[in-house]
RNA sequence: GGCCUGGUGGCUCAGCUGGUUAGAGCGCCGCCCUGUCACGGCGGAGGUCGUGGGUUCGAACCCCAUCCGGGUCGCCA
């Protein structure tokens, strides 16, 4: 029995109404949340995006036919109700935005009908996110999520009027690109014009902003969709948003500048929480050595400390043996947790292990100050003194030591640190500490291909103080790369690119990448700097990053209206999913699956 | 690909070392109720315990396989 909304016009949301609208007549819509049928008088929570909307049905006022219809009023119904508004006879509600007031209905349409929905439509509910995602819609339509979205919505807009203000233009830039196996797997696109030839979608719209930059566009953004065949992850998603940019004639501080008052703007507007600026800054080594991360969470300390010097000749060989072997020891304090049980810090170490530690030694101090510890036994009292006295430890606190290679030194022990806080509840998401992570390595060793890899990307520039060891000493060149980390999270990153073709060069033959190589892969990005490059940089954030981070979410799918599982199919639409064979025919594919799962024919 | 974790009425969960007709809360349905807003009262329906094998006199529970989620390591220039 849906009825149409002919004659009828919305007059506003149902929370845009207050107490200053009192004895308007007024025709809101939207579903119904609630319906408190009490026998002579009915009370419908109305919901809308903006909110919830009291409408109360008496005989009286609204006649008996529509007094009738509104106690058949069911979860979800789609209504129009037209009424005046009134304060509220009875108590106020103090929870609602329009608690003050009610719509004294007159007149009723039912202008859709519902069953009832698998999971109620509130905030904070405790279903599985696998039903959820399956009835994306609903879950679409509850308040926590509709903020979100609403918030991403704000974020965007407020970012291109930001950065339009500063000069930038929107620009697109192409989804169907050249495939360059450097990096993230690409999704492929299949040519059906060019049979046996492939699309790639961007991994991100790099090359292109580059280019953007040679043709004279001096400052460009973008807020771009791009594509990564990769695993997920609560903060990854195969198809994302970035909020891209590239400026012409800059160098880092520059680009720190304007990012860092786009920042403040957003936080300001959207949160009104208040970004001091300038946001601080670190290099690299400085963040791996003090928090063992590349992107640490500031919010609390628990930094690491090197006592690789205290502990290099000492009877313990696992110690004493990381030194030798080129690595270091290193610690970090655990104030207060001293008291842990065996049993928990047992899974300290299995957790540890699980980031490639062999093993974590520990000193436990008990509040009276009784000392346990896994290799006191190996060492002297004057060496477990120094220990402790390096970490500063306190009766009570709990040490934690790894000895490896300095890699995974830092790996096991900045994870650590980020579970220990954890546990100890010292992430507090209304508090947001920024830092900008500055001089990255230009380089990192890949054992897998055994030869430097790019640690940003190829055009990355490097610092010019380190330009002369670009061929001696590659693994000492510090990169002209900048990260922007929130709460130990990296929500964007970018550099300053080479424009020089020497440089460019040199960098290629450092990767060891060949000259035909390079020109197949690169080549039309080369061809285009003969012609007149200006230095550039830019940057570009992950936008479902930073609005998780502004809406104080877990998982970026909260803040993705539709967003994809684990195994990166869409439960929604069940995607991806086999084609027709004729389809397949156009595009000149043929599928090779193993066993009998194959496609439809 | 590895490791961890979950799957029991519509939703969230309980269900001990295997033992009668598998329980609860919420939701849903019906009746009653004129100031409710987590409305209330009375009554009711609803489950092949993810799926397929196996062990057993007997399986939600044990074993094997498999499907579907989540976390994480690898991976993500």
């Amino acid at each position: 029995m849906a009825e149409s909304m002919q004659g009828l016009k919305r007059s506003c949301r149902c929370a845009e109404l207050s107490k200053a609208d009192i004895g308007r007549e007024v025709t809101v819509m939207g579903w119904v949340a609630k319906n408190r049928n009490k026998g002579g008088i009915v009370f419908v929570d109305l919901r809308d995006r903006s909110g919830i909307l009291q409408i109360i049905f008496e005989e009286e006022s609204a006649g008996s036919e529509i007094f009738e219809k509104a106690g058949k009023l069911r979860s979800e119904f789609v209504i129009a109700v037209t009424g005046k508004v009134e304060a509220r006879s009875g108590a106020v509600n103090e929870n609602l935005a329009t608690g003050e007031i009610e719509i004294r209905a007159m007149g009723l349409r039912v202008l859709s009908e519902s069953q009832t929905p698998p999971f109620p439509i509130e905030e904070d509910i405790a279903t599985k996110e696998e039903i959820r995602l399956k009835y994306r819609c609903l879950d679409l339509r509850r308040p926590d999520i509709q903020a979100n979205i609403i918030m991403r919505s704000k974020v965007a807009t407020l970012t291109r009027a930001f950065l339009s203000k500063e000069g930038f233009l929107e620009i697109e830039t192409p989804m169907l690109c050249k495939s360059t196996p450097e990096g993230a797997r690409d999704y492929l696109v299949p040519s059906r014009v060019h049979p046996g030839k492939f699309y790639a979608l961007p991994q991100s719209p790099q090359l292109f902003k580059q280019m953007l930059m040679v043709s004279g566009y001096d400052r460009y953004m973008q807020i771009a969709r791009c594509f990564r065949d990769e695993d997920l992850r609560a903060d990854r998603q195969p198809e994302f948003t970035q909020i891209d940019m590239e400026l012409s004639f800059v160098d880092i501080d520059d680009v720190i500048d304007v990012n860092e008052r786009l920042l403040a703007y957003l936080f300001k507007e959207i949160l009104g929480v208040e970004v001091s600026l300038p946001i601080q800054r670190m290099t690299w080594q400085e963040c791996m050595d003090r928090f063992g991360s590349d992107k640490p969470d500031l919010r609390f300390g628990m930094e690491l400390k090197d006592i690789s010097d205290l502990v290099k000749d000492c009877g313990f060989s696992v110690f004493s043996g990381a030194i030798a072997a080129g690595g270091s020891v290193r610690g970090i304090n655990a104030t207060g947790m001293g008291e842990m049980p065996r049993k928990k810090i047992d899974a300290l170490v299995d957790f540890a292990k699980g980031y490639g530690a062999k093993g974590l030694a520990y000193i436990a101090i008990a509040g009276d100050g009784t000392v346990k510890s896994s290799f006191a036994k190996f060492m002297s009292e004057e060496e477990m003194a120094a220990i402790q006295k390096a970490l500063d430890a306190k009766p009570g606190d709990l040490l934690l030591f790894a000895a490896d290679r300095n890699k995974i030194v830092w790996n096991v022990l900045g994870a650590l640190r980020l579970e220990l806080a954890q546990q100890q509840g010292l992430l507090d998401k209304n508090e947001y500490r920024f830092l900008w992570v500055t001089e990255f390595p230009q380089f990192e060793w890949s054992d897998e291909e055994e030869r430097f890899v790019a640690m940003h990307h190829p055009f990355t520039m490097p610092m010019e103080e380190d330009l002369d060891q670009l061929e001696s000493n590659p693994g000492a060149v510090r990169a002209k790369a900048y990260d922007i980390v929130l709460n130990g999270c990296e929500i964007g990153g970018g550099s300053v690119r080479i424009h020089q073709a020497d440089i460019q060069e040199r960098m290629f033959k450092a990767l060891g990448l060949k000259e035909e190589e390079t020109q197949e892969k690169f080549g039309f990005l080369l061809d285009a700097f003969k012609y007149g490059v200006p230095p550039h940089a830019g940057l570009a954030y992950g936008l479902d990053r930073l609005v998780m981070l502004m809406a104080k979410r877990d998982s970026i799918r909260d803040v993705i209206a539709f967003p994809k599982v684990k195994d990166a199919s869409d439960l929604l639409t069940n995607a991806p999913d086999v084609v027709d064979a004729k389809q397949l025919k156009e595009l000149s594919i043929i599928c090779d699956l193993p066993k009998e799962e194959n496609v439809t024919e």
